[in-house]
DNA sequence: GTCTTTACTTTGATTTTACTAAATTATCAT
DNA sequence: ATGATAATTTAGTAAAATCAAAGTAAAGAC
């Protein structure tokens, strides 16, 4: 059985490939959400290809065999029920669930994961948007725009935010942007990179960095 | 922050002299009690040692310090917590949680400890009868009669099974001795060293170092 | 009281995951 | 192309937790 470091080493690398769109996902990136020195990544990577689990080509990149695949989804699966769970049943603000499920998606078994599964309806997303990989291994990730695509003066709904860093999430929170709120973007100033926007009766404004994390819908 | 490694050995040298009521715990029953062989058990215990959290003399035996009692009675307060909740919220038969308490005991924050015992209303004994120990680190042990000791043709209630094995539980669980169930015990064979007694309308007999482990009240 | 058995400790090696620091390769600007 | 910069790899080391196997001490048998 894998390893939490293997566990986290590999969902990371999906998680890189997956938001970059790149499948060859270089060393650096793997030491930085790892919070490892490259070195580490590098040897972390090699132990990897050697039990099956990723391709490693030196000083080009590292992507997922399809068994890594299967790995990482899993991972995803349990770390994106835990969340909704601790939300749904445990009262637990969205924006703080993180590190928690950082930590339980781990050490639960199949039992406790099917459980709160059934629990919770089977759901499809997970507190912040990000979609449920089923038992079975599949992923739907609807495409999103984010405000920085999205149509002006237009009532949207928030879908997904893009950031697991609990600094940002609570800001978000505060600002009354959770999944599922009701907001309006008023203008985009491309010379200021700025969004402005409307939500919940309130004007607010952020750069182009925080508004490409938020996603909206319809 | 102790390793999960560091909680369980400190666990069950909590666990063994309490049950034994031997202050002093010998290498063999530490290193059988964590599956280890008996090497790795004293490079352990002189590690817990060095770090303060025991006392060790070589061909003698462990006993905790004061800061080991409490880290034990910590870690006992969220196993047992954790298999409540099980039982409780999640459907687990109080026969199986022990194993999955076992992982999830090392990883939950302090605010998953106390969302859980607030939404259980702060109970003090756990599933299998055990006492679960306050924040604060108190434990109040009842002092209990097993079936050895109980008297003999009058209805009393199952308190507490003192026993962690699956399969024992299983067999206890079919056999409908669940903590809270009654039963009476008719006949105590002190030759063939068993015990009669009636639960659920049916007639029972076990062998004395099972009814050693079930315990009585009322 | 010696001898054997049992319990325990020591030693040396291994695995996993990490680090630091030096060496190497690739890239990019000039 | 060349040299500087950035990214990556390699090499050597460490800590935690384990094992196997050899050595030592204590306890009980006769």
């Amino acid at each position: 059985m894998p390893s939490a470091t293997v566990e986290d080493y590999i969902k990371q690398i999906y998680l890189i490939s997956d938001e970059s769109g790149i499948k060859e996902v270089a060393m650096g990136r793997v030491a930085d959400a790892l919070g490892v020195v490259p070195g580490t990544a590098t040897t972390m990577v090699k132990a990897l290809a050697a039990a099956g689990l990723a391709n490693y080509a030196p000083r080009v990149g590292v992507s997922l065999t399809s068994q890594g695949h299967v790995l990482a989804l899993h991972v995803l699966r349990r770390h994106r029920l835990i969340e909704e769970f601790l939300v749904e049943h445990l009262g637990y603000d969205w924006s703080e669930v993180h590190e928690e499920a950082e930590q339980l998606e781990h050490v639960i078994s199949e039992r406790f994961l099917e459980r709160i599964d059934k629990i919770l309806g089977h759901p499809t997303v997970d507190p912040h948007g990000d979609p449920i990989p089923s038992a079975i291994g599949e992923i739907t990730e609807n495409k999103l725009d984010s405000f920085l695509q999205c149509p002006l003066n237009k009532t949207l709904r928030i879908a997904r935010i893009a950031d697991q860093d609990p600094e940002f999430l609570s800001y978000i929170a505060r600002s009354g942007l959770n999944p599922g709120a009701s907001i309006e973007i008023t203008l985009r100033d491309h010379r200021a990179e700025s969004v402005h926007l409307l939500a919940g009766g309130q004007q607010l404004s952020m750069g182009w960095g925080a508004a490409a994390k938020i996603l909206v819908e319809q």
